[in-house]
DNA sequence: GTATATTTTAAATGCTTGTTTAAATTTATC
DNA sequence: GATAAATTTAAACAAGCATTTAAAATATAC
């Protein structure tokens, strides 16, 4: 018989990561995540044994979620301006949905990165692209600037990355709400497009 | 009599920034400070009053550190590109010498960016720079390409910190040493530098 | 329907937290 | 050098922390 209520630790795994995006592992109890899951505080440790390893279970989905959609787009065969074009809309909308994620997978891992790199099979998925394929063509015969996926991958990401991640800063120093921001983001994405094509591409 | 030893107020001022530059609020305790100042644990709320107190001067003193070397370049009577090229070496010795200082400031931000906003003059001075002159100037004039002060400060500021913030992630995903990543690093500088110049100046 | 296994609960565990106290010590004032 | 003020100390505070317990409630198996 299918259960029309979700499964408990399903619940207490969505919920912590709701809570542990917003707050932070340092920032977060055992009681919020109970709280915010609408169960008894024992279960957390009843399904998951430690504040600690649910969060090193969630932590692991948060990454390969952040790198599973830019993947997907890194090898489609698709001209590499429209490629970078659409790798900067897919980190755009990203961004708009879950605001909290690259700020909390940045500052996690700089507070302690050992702890945080188990089996991560996907750094090797990222590394082994088609966009690498295409690079090194586009250099070999001269039509892209020498560079390698380690040059141009942050150059892609870093423009919206940042100013998403310093929203908040960005709208207090240059004096916008939040619709400025929005609008304002939208205008940044284009130039970050352009810039980044016009100087891998050359001619 | 000039005393050789530091004031016990400044030696857990300078103690309590190097901690939660470090652990970051949430995750620095009184006495992780007082351990660091070699001082006793009730001294911090005595001459603080808390810890909360003791983090907002920290975190005000920090932010006119981000901000302060940049504005001096911000005004200085030089040509754009020599300009744009002074502000990139001068974050890229400031990610160096202080690597936890943007990732900090963002994460705070982010978690509460309300109580971290009191009388942020130097968000004023930072708006009110001669670059914006020279941009508005160039702009009129038709050799630099039409953008804001708002569009152009980010585009230098995130290629940089982008991957200093993130230096762990960078290193893990491309296979980097501490040493390797030295010289990815200063070779993406000038990639930041070319491009952000190619980019505004037209022609 | 009873026996067994699973899930949920309230309560308590011992430890750490930020902060306070009141006494002890050092420094400054006359 | 005595008196007062400022600083430092060890100890304690209540509250909150992650985690555990053992009993209660529920679901499963026969």
């Amino acid at each position: 018989m299918k259960c029309v209520t979700e499964k408990s630790e399903d619940k207490i795994r969505e919920a912590a990561k709701r809570v542990f995006l917003k707050k932070g592992f340092d920032g977060t109890t055992s009681r919020d995540i109970a709280k915010e899951a609408d169960m008894n505080i024992a279960l957390t440790n009843y399904y998951f044994r430690s504040k600690e390893k649910l969060f090193l279970e969630i932590f692991k989905d948060v990454l390969e979620e952040y790198f599973q959609s830019m993947l997907t787009i890194l090898n489609k065969d698709i001209d590499i301006k429209a490629k970078i074009s659409e790798l900067i809309d897919n980190d755009f909308e990203m961004m708009k949905k879950e605001p909290d994620l690259v700020i909390f997978i940045m500052n996690e891992i700089h507070k302690s990165p050992q702890r945080l790199f188990p089996d991560m099979s996907v750094f090797r998925q990222v590394r082994e692209t088609y966009l690498k394929t295409q690079l090194e063509e586009g250099v070999a015969n001269g039509t892209l600037r020498p560079m390698r996926l380690e040059n141009i991958l942050p150059l892609i990401k870093c423009g919206v990355e940042f100013i998403f991640m310093g929203k908040e800063i960005h709208k207090e120093l240059f004096m916008m709400n939040d619709e400025d921001f929005g609008k304002y983001a939208e205008e940044q994405k284009e130039h970050i497009k352009a810039m980044v094509c016009n100087y891998l591409v050359i001619g």
